[in-house]
DNA sequence: GCCGTTTTCGGCCCGACTGTTTTCAGTCG
C-alpha cells in the first residue's frame, strides 16, 4: 500500500508516547521520537526503501526499520497494537497539554481514572486533581488552564503572524540588544512558538514583558516564557560576549543541538548555551558570536536554515556546506498579479514596485480565463496586456515579464491554448481545482503541464494553505522526476500562507537537478515583501543561486524560458 | 532503541523554572 513519510512518522511518534506512558526507558522513547523526525524530514520515500537502506539512516536501527516497513506494508503496527491493548487509546492526547509529561499523564490515570483532555478538565472542575499527593491548587489551575487551551490549540503559526507577534514584542525591548531565534529565524514554513535572545538586563525586560503578556508563564533572570496575544514567547538573556552559544542554542533545532553536543563529547568537549567546556564542565569559554563558536568546533558555519540535524554537520566537517542563495541574489519575482486580473496593481504601477525594490524583472502572471473568480485573462486579453507591457517597459527601469498563470484544467489540459502562451516570456501552470482527485490523476495532471514545451513553471505544485488546506496528493517523486526531464521549474511560492513547495522537496528537487522559481503570488504592493519567506525556503532546500531562477540576469531568463 | 578512532556494554545534550517541597521531581526548551 502507498504510504507517506508522514503516516509513518506519527506511527512511530504515537509508538514513542505509548513507551513513554507505560514508563519505558527514556532512551527507547528518544529512539522512536527521533525515527519520527527523521522519517518526516526524509527526502525519499520510506515505503520505497529496504530493511538494509532504513538501517543505513543515521538512528534507525532493527527494530525501527521492522516498524517502519511493517506499517509501508499493511498500514499498522502489532508493537503499536500491543502498546494500545495496554493504554487507554486516548491518553496519549493528555501528552499535548502544556504542563502533562509522562508521569502526571499516567498518575492521572492510575489514580483519578483520567484518561482524556475532557475528563481532566472535568477533574479539576471538581477539585479532585488538588488531592494527589504532591498536587496542590495551583497546579491543578495550571493544568486546568493548559486543558482548556488545548481544545483551540495544535495549531502553528504562518510567519506572517509570527512576524506580527514578533514586531509586538521588539517594540519593549531595546533596539540593537535584541535577536530572533527558534524556528522562525531557521525560516521554517510554521512557528510553534517565538524564541528570542535578549543581551539587555533581565530587570529592565521583565516588568516590560510582565505588561503585555496575557499570561507570564514563568519568569527568571535567565529565561521568561510569556503568553502574548495567544502565543507563547520564550526570552533567554545573555551578554554580548556570550551571545554565540545562546544563539546557537536557542536556534536549534532540537535534534541539531543533540548532534552538536554529542559530537563535542566525542571530543571531550561539553556544549551549553553559555560556551564550550571540557568534559567534566571546567574551563569555559564563551564566544560573542557563532561563527566563532562554529570556528571552536572546527566546523564550517552553518547557516541557521539548515540546522535540522540532516547532514549538515557532517557537511560542516568536511567543509561542504554550499554557498546558500542570498536575497542580494535574487533579481526579481517571478510570480505576480496586476489589477487585469485580481491584483490591486495596474502595470504601471507594479514596474514602479520593481524599481523600488531594484528589481531587475517582475513577471506579471495573471489568471487564465478558467478561473472566473479571479477575472481570468482571454487570449485576447493577453494580447492586449502584452502590448500595454511592451508600452510600460519603454521607461520602466524594472522590465516586466509577459506571463500567464494558467490553470491546470481537471483533465489535465491547460487553460489557454497553446498559441496564447507561445507569445508569452513566462507561463506558470497551476491546479486551483480538483485538488482533492487521487494520487495517480492529480500527479498525471502536473506531469501532463511540464510536457507541455511552453509551459516554463509549475506554481505552487500541491496546492496546499497552510493550516487551512491539506495538500493534494501529488506524487513528489514522480512530479520531480518529469520536472528534471522536461527542464521545468518548481515554483516556490513564497506566500506565508503556502510555502509551497516545502522545505524538503525542494531539496529533493534540487538534489536531482530541478530549478526552482520564487514567486510571491502577490496580489497587493505589500505581498511582494513575502520574496524572503520563498528564500528561506530554497536555502532550507540547500539551494545555491545556480539553482534558483530568479538569480539568473534578464537575458539568461527569458532565453531560458522560451 | 541505537551506537562505537575509548566501547558489542554501558552510555545516551544540558540547563532553567515551578510547585510543593525542606532537597527535588517533573516538565520544558
Amino acid at each position: 500500500m502507498a504510504c507517506t513519510n508522514r503516516q509513518v512518522a506519527k506511527t512511530l511518534r504515537l509508538i514513542g508516547q505509548l513507551h513513554e506512558l507505560r514508563g519505558d526507558g527514556p532512551f527507547r522513547v528518544r529512539a522512536f521520537m527521533a525515527g519520527a523526525d527523521l522519517v518526516e524530514r526524509l527526502e525519499r520515500p520510506v515505503a520505497g526503501m529496504d530493511e538494509d537502506e532504513l538501517v543505513g539512516l543515521p538512528g534507525v536501527g532493527e527494530r525501527i526499520a521492522s516498524v517502519v516497513r511493517e506499517v509501508c506494508e499493511t498500514g499498522t503496527s502489532t508493537e503499536l497494537e500491543s502498546l494500545q491493548a495496554e493504554l487507554p487509546p486516548s491518553l496519549p492526547e493528555l501528552l499535548s497539554v502544556e504542563g502533562i509529561g509522562p508521569k502526571t499523564a499516567g498518575r492521572l490515570w492510575r489514580e483519578l481514572g483520567v484518561t482524556s483532555v475532557a475528563g481532566l478538565i472535568e477533574a479539576a472542575k471538581h477539585g479532585r486533581i488538588r488531592r494527589l499527593k504532591g498536587f496542590g491548587p495551583k497546579r491543578e489551575a495550571e493544568l486546568r488552564r493548559g486543558a482548556e487551551r488545548y481544545a483551540g490549540a495544535g495549531h502553528r503559526m504562518n510567519r506572517a503572524t509570527a512576524g506580527e507577534l514578533l514586531a509586538g514584542i521588539v517594540a519593549v525591548l531595546a533596539p540593537g540588544q535584541w535577536a530572533v531565534a527558534g524556528s522562525y529565524r531557521r525560516g521554517a514554513a510554521t512557528v510553534g512558538d517565538l524564541d528570542l535572545v535578549s543581551c539587555q538586563d533581565p530587570r529592565e525586560v521583565n516588568p516590560r514583558l510582565r505588561e503585555i503578556a496575557d499570561e507570564v508563564i514563568e519568569e527568571g533572570d535567565r529565561r521568561t516564557s510569556i503568553r502574548f496575544r495567544g502565543e507563547r514567547v520564550d526570552l533567554r538573556f545573555t551578554t554580548p560576549d556570550a551571545l554565540g552559544p545562546m544563539l546557537v542554542y536557542l536556534t536549534g533545532s532540537k535534534t541539531f543541538n543533540i548532534r552538536l553536543r554529542d559530537r563535542a563529547l566525542l571530543a571531550g568537549l561539553r556544549i551549553n548555551e553559555y560556551g564550550i567546556a571540557d568534559r567534566s564542565g571546567a574551563g569555559l569559554a564563551t564566544y560573542p558570536s557563532e561563527a566563532a563558536m562554529f570556528a571552536a568546533l572546527d566546523l564550517q558555519y552553518i547557516p541557521p536554515e539548515l540546522r535540522e540535524g540532516s547532514g549538515e554537520i557532517e557537511a560542516a566537517e568536511r567543509n561542504a556546506i554550499p554557498a546558500l542563495v542570498a536575497g542580494e541574489g535574487l533579481r526579481g519575482d517571478l510570480h505576480v498579479h496586476s489589477n487585469w486580473s485580481d491584483g490591486s496593481l495596474s502595470l504601471a504601477e507594479l514596474a514602479a514596485e520593481g524599481e523600488r525594490r531594484g528589481y531587475e524583472y517582475l513577471a506579471v502572471t495573471d489568471h487564465s480565463e478558467t478561473l472566473g473568480i479571479a477575472h481570468g485573462l482571454s487570449e485576447r486579453d493577453l494580447a492586449e496586456q502584452r502590448r500595454t507591457i511592451e508600452a510600460v517597459n519603454r521607461t520602466s527601469g524594472c522590465y516586466l515579464v509577459t506571463g500567464v498563470e494558467v490553470d491546470i484544467l481537471s483533465d489535465g489540459t491547460l487553460g489557454l491554448p497553446d498559441r496564447a502562451l507561445a507569445d508569452l516570456e513566462l507561463v506558470v501552470a497551476s491546479l486551483h481545482s480538483g485538488l482533492r482527485q487521487d494520487r495517480d490523476r492529480v500527479t498525471r495532471r502536473v506531469v501532463a503541464a511540464c510536457e507541455n514545451e511552453h509551459v516554463d513553471v509549475i506554481g505552487h505544485p500541491t496546492g496546499r494553505l497552510i493550516g487551512r488546506r491539506e495538500p493534494a496528493a501529488v506524487d513528489l517523486p514522480r512530479l520531480i522526476e518529469a520536472a528534471a526531464s522536461t527542464g521545468t521549474a518548481l515554483e516556490i511560492n513564497a506566500s506565508p500562507y503556502r510555502l509551497d513547495l516545502e522545505d524538503v522537496a525542494v531539496r529533493a528537487a534540487r538534489d536531482r537537478g530541478v530549478v526552482l522559481s520564487i514567486g510571491t503570488d502577490a496580489h497587493r504592493p505589500g505581498e511582494l515583501n513575502h520574496l524572503r519567506h520563498g528564500l528561506a525556503t530554497a536555502r532550507r532546500g540547500w539551494c545555491t543561486p545556480a539553482d534558483v531562477l530568479n538569480t539568473r540576469p534578464l537575458a539568461a531568463l527569458l532565453e531560458g524560458t522560451r
